[in-house]
DNA sequence: GATGAATGAGATTTCATTCAT
DNA sequence: AATGAATGAAATCTCATTCAT
């Protein structure tokens, strides 16, 4: 049962893999059905287009690691141990699904094709903006960065670390995963922490 | 004179500002020599194919701001001075020519096939994991951060920072920029000082 | 049923026709898909290229012609006899497929791309050396003549032959091709016979 | 002084060696000018066109071949030792400038460009054919054959032998070239020799 | 005469999308 | 639901020819 529902994740995972190897301009709709293992034609029976593909990637996928980071937001921690928590759901992410990791960090700032329709997107960083925020009034962060900057900044840093990684340019091995978890979150939440001085 | 060389600029120029407008697989080799003002086959007179154009576009002027990181190496100063002095050359290309910027951040982690050629890229980051290394070794920075690691970090923040005003999704008024250059010092270099306790 | 192979085939006589009038060169993939009458793109899902037609009319058709000759050796005649069945098949072949013939002609000299990839071409000269060679062990044939060279010899006049006819610089009405036939029996296989002097 | 004339023959020499390595069609002018070491756009200052190259070729070159073959018909001596001597002045050709004889060998039938305009190559034949009638008027040669079919399979078995050698498909030695002018004759002429039978 | 940059028509090829079965 | 042949617009690239210097 739900054989449609399956062929749907079926094509949806294929076109992770594929889109993760090749980037999303240069895959062709074939490629996708081809390592779905289904028929060319499949591939539009269940999604429009080749744009909806990678839509329908980013808003169910994407939106596990979303929901992810929106839990951090609900506990009831500091800020800092909160952004703490950011930095461990995604940098985790990479061991669960490198492939999806790989093709949200190359595609998801850049598609032009999707930004727009997409607030999903707008709402990590939202997120991430609300903490600091949250952060700076109850003291904890430092005030004399903008809330928003700070958002981006840790994105950008976590998104470079994954881009090491998916590029072979860190090493990626269990020990400097767990490292680099201690130091992203040594630096980047270091460097927004209010200090005594 | 030189109008050789200078029609290679001319066209280089162009495919910068289309490049950026529109994306390179988006734009046309039409597009390129509209805006350039010549023939269609002149840009392959010059440049063997539309890839190359985009590699001449990497190696030469995302060489001049790799020399300029370059530059900052060679100070005499600390290291966390020397970072800061990166951080201020970066953000301020963008001031200086926004679309080339827009273009590198847009396309350089899309091209797979340039990486590997680029080693101009590898280059930027042994510098800065150079200046790192020293800075721990003088004991100005933290030593419990790998020192490549750390330039990742780095040069994701100003990655995504760039994008955040390529995209608009940052204010980028002068008073903005001149913010934003404070912030990211505060923050990266700040988070990599070493402290006293 | 089998519409598959049909489509191919379609095409690839579509190519025979426009390629032996246009020739090669001249002739665009456009023009095939229109003597085809199916649709441009269709061309490249059955072929991979405007060269890969080319090579599958010599492979396959030439082939046709080239297993004929094959079976003129597996005959139990004298040698003479089977290299007159040989000129038989070959100068017959005009009348069956002129345009086949006045493409095979014309281009297989000129392709140096494909003459590597086409043993079956050596094998139609190797067929005839074989039965030359033969024919000089039996004693019907002059043994002061290389086979080779013989082989070479005979396959030239029938190609100019045919080049003639292809050209329309002999006749090649049904009388011409029969005396044709005679003729050249009569001088090459004749020229190559043992003679009792 | 003659430079012009000089550098005319310069360019044409270049011709010949680029067109017969490359085949015509497959030719650039570009590579006929970089072979002869002189700019682009000097090929057309002395040739109006590509085209026009080649038919300079044909005209000029092929005229020197074409003149022996007319001298062969006006000495006193009988048919069957003029077409000898036919035999004889082609296959030397090859050995004095084998890319020549490549050439010709290669386009001369199969050129739409060149055949309407180029009567020097009916000539050839017409020659060679006139060679035959009168042999045949004589006595010497068998009269059971169209004299313009046996000029043709006489072409066509020297092209053949030609074109072995320019594949390198049979031995170019000076032993192998002697041997095959003594073959070609022994079967060709031979075969059109009248017997006493 | 000599140069080679400049032109642009025209060819091949790709591939997202459609549709008959 | 499933298939994959069929379509054709649109892109890249080639190269003979022109022309200003």
């Amino acid at each position: 049962m739900t054989t449609t529902e399956d062929r749907r994740r079926q094509i949806l995972a294929a076109a992770v893999r594929v889109f993760a190897a090749q980037g999303y301009e240069a895959a062709r709709v074939g490629d996708v059905a081809k390592e779905a293992g289904v028929a060319y034609g499949l591939v539009y029976h269940y999604f429009g287009s080749k744009d909806a593909v990678l839509e329908a990637v980013f808003r169910e996928q994407w939106g596990r690691l979303l929901s992810a980071v929106a839990l951090a937001e609900e506990t009831g921690e500091t800020a800092p141990e909160q952004l703490e928590l950011v930095v461990k759901i995604v940098l985790r992410a990479w061991r669960d699904d490198p492939n999806l990791v790989r093709l949200l960090v190359r595609e998801i700032t850049r598609s032009p094709h999707i930004q727009d329709e997409l607030d999903e997107i707008g709402q990590a960083f939202a997120s991430l903006e609300r903490i600091v925020a949250r952060g700076q009034d109850e003291g904890t962060l430092r005030a004399d960065v903008d809330a928003r900057m700070a958002a981006f900044m840790l994105y950008g840093a976590l998104e470079e670390v994954l881009t090491g990684w998916v590029l072979g340019q860190l090493p990626d091995d269990a020990d400097a995963v767990a490292a680099a978890e201690r130091e992203v979150i040594g630096t980047l939440v270091g460097g927004l922490r209010r200090r005594a001085d």
